[in-house]
DNA sequence: ATCTCTGCAAACCTTTTGCATAGCT
DNA sequence: AGCTATGCAAAAGGTTTGCAGAGAT
């Protein structure tokens, strides 16, 4: 058993635990949409995961997807990025560190980023304001190298 | 004359030039939206906007001041703040330093922060992965110490 | 005349909800 | 029975657009 489908295993154990924890239960619909997930990489519309799942199920109604995702989230599975052009983007974040991202606005590439010195600001900041910091996010939008290559 | 009124009419001045460099030109409608944003302070929201231009103009439609809205932010003079409810809110950004969102996520309460060496850092990691950083938003959620203290 | 500008209403688009049915336990 | 779960279709909610008329130059 490849080592990332151990981690998708994983995650699933992670995802019916909490389902169990909320008097939930693991259905097939769930299922698919939960494999589904686990499967697609980067950063992905509710819309795209529909179509996705609709690929292998047809018959899975949106409105169960869009219930679905919302468990993940609150399962701590899936972390929603919200870039302010209305729609909602998704990624994995169990298995994954926390992260922020780097945004190209020409080519819209999304790049992963960590810094320790802005996180432990962060929580500075807050606390020097009596804060009890509890989760952040943080976008850097700019131009990626090959597009300020190009300079269209 | 006030500072503030002072540091109103130089705004609608810099709103005026932005609106001649597009070949558009001042209307009454767009004064009384302009002058209302202006007027407003904190973090209010198009549909708040709506209402204080309504109650002085009630004959202006909602689609010019989303469309004056937009300008402002082109313009410079306004600024959005999207924090992932769906709906936006909006902010002066003429004669006001930048500064990110601490965000109460009991009560809601905005603080306006800055941070030198987070700024600085953000501008370190867009440059190590070749980014030309244009700008960024960044919002801590937490919990305030008035919420904290009565902990409900 | 030829522009932009406006108000109205309708359209949009993503997400949510109501509801009746189906499936567990 | 009494739950939760599902699919469908409709609703919601904030924002945008089409359009025809009004206004400005």
């Amino acid at each position: 058993m490849s080592f990332i489908t151990d981690i998708m295993k994983t995650a699933e154990q992670v995802f019916i635990e909490f389902l169990k924890e909320n008097n939930l239960s693991m259905t097939p619909q769930r299922k698919i949409i939960v494999e589904t997930f686990l499967e697609t990489e980067g950063h992905f519309s509710a819309e795209r995961l529909c179509g996705l799942v609709k690929g292998k199920a047809s018959e899975i109604g949106q409105a169960t997807i869009y219930r679905t995702l919302k468990l993940l989230v609150d399962s701590g599975l899936a972390e929603s990025i919200e870039v302010g052009d209305g729609s909602a983007l998704y990624e994995h974040s169990y298995g994954h560190d926390h992260h922020d991202h780097l945004i190209c606005v020409h080519c819209n590439r999304k790049i992963e980023i960590y810094d320790d010195a802005i996180e432990k600001r962060q929580e500075e900041v807050a606390s020097e304001l009596g804060f009890k910091l509890t989760r952040h996010r943080m976008y850097l939008f700019g131009i990626c190298p090959e597009c300020a290559g190009q300079e269209s």
